[in-house]
DNA sequence: GTTCCGCATGAATCGATAG
DNA sequence: ACTATCGATTCATGCGGAA
């Protein structure tokens, strides 16, 4: 099967309307935060970033196909002693597009910023928004479950003293009853809370999720041959992870930095699948 | 010291009129779900759970004390196929109100009830949305601190000389403080992610969260001494807890079997303490 | 070749200080 | 009074060099 990667340099608010109508299987983006990544991409204040957003969601309900999903990593920030509310008032708004709201997935990211604060403990957790065009749309489960032998291993590796006071669990004496349990089965279905540990030790480039987010929410979504997008690609993980599976990838971002990264490394890796088409890189299968 | 339990029979939105202004130290409360309990409470319709929910959130507002905190634990339930958005709605009403939405913690709920189905996986979390009267309110983090991660104990067993002579020239006056604090540190701060399983051996009466999920808010946001009310109170989960920890109470519910039960099992294990005062059973220390 | 340890570094947040 | 900048605080992780 020929896969093709397309990296376009470019504000996605643009871009996106050279994107044909129903042609996404799977949009996975995490777009840059309000106040964050300012030597970058210059902040959006957070009064506007609905403002700023929306014509962009609503390009994306365009490109993407009615059985495709749309995941959207996000997180408000803290300020002036409070969350701010313009995640909650997208999704409002979003869904006024025609956006269905079909499910919020939790990210918990066990290794998160430190810090300390006298009203207010570590973030340690981020929002995956799961947005749709339909009530039907493609979900293959059974590509994330878990495989009990490697879920067990890894679990009792870590089941320590200090782990089970640190959960303080009342059922901790029926642990040893539960892994019985799931040893005699092959494989769980997960849950809408996703493990992960962020990467922080990247030194060229810093992505903003580890590889296996947007590998679970692709394996979930996509087969092999679909295709995803991503309107903030950044370093590019949303796309060497989707070609690493098999899956027909779109980057777009506005920093031509980051696209000449991507676009050498896409080349670099896998060379036989690319060739450059007039102003976009592009990488047109038959 | 004294400690009071007081337990309310009749309509939240009505009895909360009776207590004092500026009263409550802590609100802990999972309200009746939209359409959920509809066989005990009457059903909330969720479109109207806004509008049902806002009288309520306003006289908490008045019995709260400005350094007070009100913990609401509530998920959104899927309809149709959507995450129904009268959670978000209610935020953004509530802050009309003069709420400050400070955070949102995570109740990772580790043994959610099991269940399949073709568009959407277990829900193993739920929102604990923290509000406040004031941007400076009581938060005592030590009281809830967990041990340090498996890493350090092997890392720190051996704190070396280089670290002392490190900490030595930076601070220079100051040495020995932050290497006492590096060493006795087997304890860290948590964070906004709460873990915990979810109680399934209550027979008669389902409480809709165990123990350890009141008792961690309790300690955090309260001292011993201080008032919990719990508006909400079923099965009276909130006052239970808050007795062990020598905090005063107020419960609330609807349902007089409610009201019976607690009223019942606090007498009975805190008989001393407990008297009934006019219509209401309640218990008045001096 | 294992294991161990030093080290840098994160989508952070607040309060103080400065313009 | 309001915005901009800065220092202080803190913990899990993986890489790379050392034992």
């Amino acid at each position: 099967m020929k896969i093709t990667s397309q990296v376009i340099l470019g504000d996605s608010q643009e871009k996106l309307k050279d994107l044909k109508e129903n042609s996404i299987d799977l949009i996975f983006t995490s777009p840059p935060y309000a106040d964050r990544r300012n030597h970058t991409y210059g902040g959006i204040n957070p009064d506007k970033y609905v403002d700023w957003f929306l014509p962009i969601t609503e390009e994306l309900l365009r490109v993407l196909k009615p059985t495709g999903t749309f995941i959207l990593n996000i997180k408000e920030k803290a300020e002036n002693g409070e969350r701010h509310t313009y995640v909650l008032e997208l999704i409002l708004e979003m869904r006024k597009q025609g956006w269905l709201w079909t499910e919020e997935f939790i990210w918990h990211k066990k290794n998160s910023y430190p810090g300390k604060w006298p009203n207010r403990f570590r973030d340690a957790w981020e929002r995956l928004l799961q947005f749709n065009k339909d009530k039907k749309f493609n979900m293959y489960q059974e590509e994330v479950m878990v495989p009990v032998g490697d879920w067990a291993k890894a679990r009792l590796k870590n089941l320590s003293e200090t782990d089970k006071a640190r959960d303080n669990s009342k059922v901790g004496s029926g642990f040893g009853k539960k892994i019985a349990n799931w040893i005699e089965r092959e494989k769980v279905y997960p849950t809408n809370v996703v493990h992960l540990a962020t990467e922080c030790n990247n030194k060229n480039h810093s992505a903003a999720f580890p590889d296996e987010l947007p590998e679970w929410f692709i394996k979930l979504f996509t087969r092999e041959g679909d295709t995803v997008l991503d309107p903030f690609m950044g370093s590019g993980t949303t796309l060497f992870v989707a070609e690493k599976l098999k899956r027909n990838s779109v980057g777009i971002d506005i920093i031509s930095e980051y696209y000449e990264m991507v676009l050498k490394k896409i080349n670099s890796t896998n060379y036989y699948l690319f060739e450059k088409k007039g102003k976009y890189a592009s990488s047109k299968a038959k």
